[in-house]
DNA sequence: TCAAAAACGATCAAAAACAATCTTATTCGA
DNA sequence: TCGAATAAGATTGTTTTTGATCGTTTTTGA
């Protein structure tokens, strides 16, 4: 094999990668190679090691910049919000909603789905803390009730001892809730305590408390604790939720919706 | 069969997919093809990937945007609200912020304008009961404080007696405050009387209260009453304002600003 | 309500990209 | 100078992506 006369170093070289994919956001294998002048062998072995150092992300055919909104597309998991599972469970929630009712939603994902299925329902009235669900129905027909409190931004909703003082004047059929984790032992958890006073509040006040949450909440326990199962009555999940939670929470008596 | 030299990748490929299909809220799978130069079937297979991230939803025939509505009413200048006077009313006013303050903003488009410049000021305290407002500042710096109440959702604020339980507990330095009219007789006026409730309220309740009005809302009676000029500490206007307003508040003990 | 047309999903094969392995060349220290 | 260590190119199966085909479902319009 023959190697040309000036061979650029092999950090030098991968320096020089890492500045093309971030220039451009997205770079391909074949481009690069005709840039640098080596082979995609050693293209390849450049971009796993910068992607072991997080400088880019590789992708079937080249590297995005870990910097670019592509990068955001495969990573970010708040857009992933609206997954088709989570709207699966979110249909399956609606169908428990009778005529004239009125409903609380709580911040999770799965209720702001949720809350896009009952923009037509002008007979409902639906009250919730959080802002994204509001911002949701605020063109459309549900007549809507913000709890008020202050805004916990990382999730955007309102939370504290001010949400109380809306929540305890009002009585909703019922509420529709997320959770961070759910256990047999330890029931529903979150992470923040202020949120989870939050959630308690509501459970103590609702006809109905629908939990909503797919499997991969299974058997995690968070920070704080929101209630145990005695306050919920429905579960709704997806079919890979553990069957020993469909038999234990059946036996408690909660109807466990697998969708 | 014969590819030629791929163009671009994949991650590339949906994003742009992504642009196309929020640009115009819908796109259709034929029309994409043209722009992107695939097949349909990798059209279909890349809006199956970018609805299981949530960014768009497929129908038969295309997708749709699945925007949300809180991004939406932080960009659209629908009204041309942000006009020039109203921004050059909105820095006057916010001149007279100093530091470690509690504010109060309610749901006018010049209050609006105002949040738009406390973004970066990591002291404040907001108050309000504009869902607006609250969009607009729900991922910047200042502390946000939600009133509550019923959505009235032609202003997109938080109305009614419910609204009521959260001021109470607050006590703001200064209420910046929009208004329908204002004229020397009757005050302050505004259509609704549930607005009209909760101005008056914090009215009561703000150690300082700025009045933000272009001079086009002078002489103007509304419906609903919302409190006297005694209330009133401060007035935000423009130049046309009649002198005789000038001359009259000035008498009364207010602080008149044209600018 | 029915039938044609359009859109769809599943499947298959070709091509590109890939990872693993082998080979060659260079460097550096004994 | 020898030989191990390193780094790059070449080779060879494997995987991924893509486009085409075909039967099925949905939409549309008479």
């Amino acid at each position: 094999m023959i190697r040309e006369a000036c061979p650029t170093l092999a950090p030098q070289r991968r320096e020089h990668i890492r500045l093309l994919v971030r220039e451009s956001g997205i770079a391909r294998v074949e481009d690069l190679r005709r840039e640098l002048k080596v082979s995609v062998a050693t293209i390849r072995r450049d971009l796993e090691v910068l992607e072991e150092e997080g400088k880019v992300r590789r992708v079937h055919g080249g590297a995005v910049s870990t910097e670019s909104r592509l990068e955001e597309s495969v990573f970010d998991d708040k857009t992933n919000q609206f997954s088709k599972q989570k709207r699966t469970i979110a249909e399956a929630a609606y169908k428990l909603i009778g005529q004239e009712e009125s409903l609380f939603l709580d911040g999770g994902s799965t209720t702001l789905c949720l809350a896009r299925l009952l923009k037509d329902r002008k007979d409902l009235t639906v009250v919730t803390n959080s802002l994204r669900a509001a911002a949701e129905l605020a063109d459309s027909e549900p007549r809507v009730i913000l709890t008020g409190g202050e805004l916990r931004k990382i999730s955007q909703t309102m939370v504290g001892p001010l949400t109380s003082a809306v929540l305890n004047q009002v009585r909703v059929d019922r509420a529709f809730m997320g959770t961070m984790g759910f256990c047999l032992n330890n029931g529903l958890t979150t992470t923040d305590p202020n949120e989870a006073f939050v959630k308690a509040l509501v459970a103590e006040q609702a006809s109905q408390l629908v939990l909503l949450a797919d499997s991969s909440k299974a058997e995690k326990v968070s920070f704080a604790r929101v209630s145990d199962w005695d306050k919920v009555d429905v579960l709704v999940s997806d079919q890979k939720l553990p069957p020993i939670f469909i038999k234990s929470l059946t036996k408690r008596g909660l109807k466990v919706c697998v969708v």
